[in-house]
DNA sequence: GATGAATGAGGTTTCATTCAT
DNA sequence: TATGAATGAAACCTCATTCAT
């Protein structure tokens, strides 16, 4: 009953020709768009108000772009391909120090320093990640997670080149790696948290303290904690019962 | 932009009358609506579906409700209530325990407990604040956040105590409140990536162990590092150029 | 680059849940259309246009139908439904009258007749059918020509039996069909050239004349005609060189 | 109603001035046009489409139109030309071949033939003519019909000849020009309907035969036959009542 | 004379909101 | 009070046309 009735053109692709231009274009109008995703969000930022923003007609936008939607994904792929060429950089430079055999504890420093700068390079994007992913098509969105879950990888086996050098203590090793992934982010997600960091710099200096105390955290004195904790009981207990 | 902007005159109260009636309607249509903000998003998701899915007629909706955003902010405003009771809760028995000589650790995880207990009942309603919070006015949204800084502010509380009592080392007792803040939500946020942990207990078991691990970090030894650091000075230099 | 980036919503259905309201609300908005289709084109008239026509907003027409191009499916969906039920009356009649021993000519025009009416009472329609055909999908189109090429056959069939009766000259009978067809549909698509018959009955009247002249046509007369051309050979050969 | 708006100012002359590279140019667009106008439709082939299977540039395009409307201007004004030529080689044929006193049948039939094989050469621009005429205004309409009526006046003109000279019964003369011009023009409009006619010739070599029944059917037969018809009356007052 | 990026009017479509029943 | 059809503003997007190069 609703089925096709009449011929769908085929969208056609961006009008722009000369390659240079329109790379420059489709920055310029990106860039426009992510500052009004940024404070607007998505759904509420209106290509007129893009293309008021990149000094350009409704139309033009369109000369660049197929889609109000392609302009997202553009923003996504920039932040996609940026983070890739890291993670290959990192895992290289992991490699290398490892056969130099410079400290474990160094060499994981290293390399989350050089992903929470990335994560300041692209904190819009990541920004706009966390807001826009239930948008996302579940292929897309899939692509971008997959991009943290190598990073994550990646921690995660420093990490555990630490263990067996003996420079942290064994267990938990993914989760620490998930806090660590968390921290980093959080420079970007609730930057409006942090602002008496001024630099990025700022707060890796201040991060790393806490990113080794997480890394040295051992289970065996929680435990004994733990045991006493069961002291408190009926405080606990009632928490227990608080969800549903 | 649009957030900021005057909204045009509109029916002002909601058309029920009768209190009781009116909050089982709001929460149920209320209910209805998270489900669908969660899955597709705020402005995916049109009135007549959450009319749909709360079994009543699009117009009884506005019987309820006088704007479509009003449910967005019904929603944000029961995660606040939920929090500020128990925010009243944990301030309470911190003083309690602190009366009764607890030792600070102890002290500091049942109060951090409970908030990870807290963020896994309204764990829809995070994820949602995170997502939807650009959609909020920005009076909401201040609001939303004088929350989560009243929280972050009595975990600073409870660790400049524990610093007091020589439990915790002192300094970055702020950024400390916010890594564990942080921690917390990703429960929520980032709920795909812990799937190993089946029940909040779980997780917090494990997280505990690493929230001591930031307590517990201190500035001494990373300084030391720091100078171990500066060895490996060309790759370390080379990172610091990294954002633009 | 260009995949689908953005969850797409499924289109919903019509609006308007009564369904007799909904059929009329149809109706009526297709009958305006069809009447503007009719002179200025499908393309040529906006939806805008359509409504104003429905004394309607531009929106209500879309609690009816889906897009705009259902309105054109609606109206070709009628045009089948109703050229399918008269084909089948026209069949059975045939059968009937056929076993009555009727005159084969009196029984073709019989047919020809129905078939001629049915084309003025569609006669909109019709028009429409040729104007839009390249607009529709193949899938349409082959619908609606499978509808015409049943008609020819029957047609076909009735002209074979009044051969075998020997009430026609036997030859030609799918181009003698094909004729008939064209003929009866002009009275639609060239309606403005057949002024002069006020009403179809007119029409058919002096139509029926020149039908019998098709049917009763022979070859034989004509071989002999054709030899005479011949003589006239360099006219006639002039024409033959004529297309490229 | 679009098409009798008046039409915004515009550049009134082409850009190009060399006289025959304008007329080059315009015939290689229109060329282009034709083409896609007739798989696509006039509305569905942008101007952008032309170009290109024109290999030109937008903007060219427009050096040599001043809008897209006066391409289709320009086939039909093509088509209206060829014909005007035809219709006067025709009647100059016609006029020679009465005075040497040609036979009227074989008279007809070579205008007749003359017009199918024009037809045939401009198949194209008849089937666009059927299709995009409500897309022109209703001047260029008009001057389209008149060329139609012209031939149909020819037509009749011989067919009153043909009368005159006993050759034809008399009547309907109007019709039968009317049908014969339709059968002819089906060569062009139904054309995926006659596929088993491999070549125009084949088509007329079994048309005329059709023709001449068309031209010597009668009156008086008929007559007979429709006071027959009125035996068979159940049947036939129904059809009569059919349309609404 | 040729080019193709820029333009903006206008098209279709969605959806929060209103209001008669 | 509940309903759901009507509304129209505003969104995205297309494309004929212009014009600086």
């Amino acid at each position: 009953m609703k089925g096709q009735v009449l011929r769908k053109k085929r969208r056609q692709t961006s009008q722009v020709t000369d390659e240079k231009r329109l790379l420059e274009g489709k920055e310029r109008i990106a860039s426009a768009a992510a500052a009004l995703f940024l404070s607007n969000g998505y759904h509420n930022t209106s290509v007129r108000e893009i293309a008021q923003k990149a000094s350009l007609s409704v139309g033009s936008v369109f000369n660049y772009f197929t889609s109000k939607e392609e302009i997202l994904f553009f923003l996504f792929s920039h932040n996609q391909e940026r983070t890739e060429v890291v993670l290959h950089e990192q895992r290289a430079e992991y490699e290398r120090l490892k056969e130099q055999g410079v400290d474990p504890k160094q060499l994981f420093l290293l390399v989350y320093e050089r992903y929470v700068r990335l994560i300041d390079e692209l904190r819009r994007d990541v920004v706009l990640g966390y807001q826009e992913m239930k948008s996302l098509t579940s292929a897309e969105r899939g692509r971008l997670l997959a991009g943290e879950e190598r990073i994550q990888s990646l921690l995660e086996e420093i990490i555990a080149y630490g263990v067996e050098k003996k420079a942290f203590p064994a267990g938990d090793v993914d989760l620490k790696a998930h806090c660590l992934l968390v921290l980093a982010q959080s420079w970007a997600v609730r930057h409006w948290a942090l602002k008496r960091f001024s630099k990025v710099g700022d707060y890796f200096q201040t991060l790393l303290k806490l990113a080794l105390g997480i890394l040295e955290s051992d289970s065996a004195a929680v435990n004994e904690i733990r045991t006493l904790d069961d002291t408190v009981n009926g405080f606990a207990q009632s928490l227990r019962r608080v969800s549903p």
